[in-house]
DNA sequence: ACGCCCACCTGGAGGC
DNA sequence: TGCCTCCAGGTGGGCG
């Protein structure tokens, strides 16, 4: 871990631990915040001192929190998307990661009116619009693609086109997707683990995502789950039951 | 302002 | 075994 970097958290507290969109806000008792984000392949993970010192430092242990009692918190991330900032807690709303992003979707107020809001006007792909933070927070691959298989509409749908029925649906199937993985520990594709190294288990309920060619899952359906790219990224859904 | 495309970086899987 | 290509939970920046 750089020695600046170091030299800055070293002896602070911990005062509270807040979230915005995708960002981990570690709150420190001088006035400074320390954003986390794990981008694709971070985790963090907690080890009392027994598992500290049974597992030696892997290569992609980028920072290494020493606290109470010999217990650690790694922050590992092979591909280094991930990135970790102390910013002053006054300039934090100001902070450019903060700006112009949308509303959580787990937050009551967040309905359908809200987000065909949101979509108004755009003509970019709802699966497109669902992965822009400026729109909704939080979702972002995965969860796209199950909302929308879950909520039946297609991934090309011009995104202004989401709205009244339609856009509460999406937004009640944005809800329980997020829900239904937190519940399960989250989607363990490649790196993805909890704080205690274990495993998340919702890919196991993946409707479409990562299943190109495999029995769409609607009873009586019979079509496969296609693969398409949009604005770079894959995109899996059922042609048939997504309109 | 918007929508698209790329870069950032490493590693795993599959083909030959 | 090795080498090559493709693909991956995100996002900021630059372009037309």
């Amino acid at each position: 871990m750089p020695a600046k970097f170091a030299s800055k958290v070293e002896g602070r507290t911990v005062r509270a631990i807040d979230r915005r969109a995708k960002y981990l806000l570690i709150r420190l008792d001088d006035g400074q915040t320390l954003i986390a984000h794990l981008g694709m392949s971070g985790r963090m993970t907690l080890h009392d001192a027994a598992s500290a010192a049974a597992h030696p430092l892997d290569r992609h242990d980028h920072v290494v929190f020493d606290i109470e009692d010999g217990w650690q918190v790694r922050f590992n991330d092979a591909r280094r998307f991930g990135l970790m900032l102390l910013v002053a807690d006054e300039a934090l709303p100001k902070h450019k990661f903060f700006k112009g992003l949308g509303p959580e979707p787990l937050d009551e107020t967040f309905d359908g009116p809200a987000l065909a809001e949101r979509l108004a006007g755009r003509k970019t792909p709802i699966k497109a619009a669902l992965l822009d933070q400026k729109t909704l927070v939080g979702v972002g691959n995965i969860y796209a693609c199950e909302a929308l298989f879950l909520a039946g509409i297609s991934p090309r749908r011009s995104a202004h086109t989401v709205r009244g029925e339609r856009a509460a649906k999406l937004v009640e199937t944005i809800k329980q997707v997020l829900l239904r993985s937190i519940d399960d520990g989250g989607s363990s594709l490649r790196d993805h683990v909890q704080p205690g190294g274990e495993l998340g288990y919702f890919q196991t309920r993946f409707n479409v995502y990562d299943r190109a060619g495999i029995a769409c899952p609607t009873r009586g359906c019979g079509k496969t789950v296609r693969r398409l790219v949009q604005a770079g990224r894959s995109t899996f859904y059922c042609a048939r039951c997504q309109r």
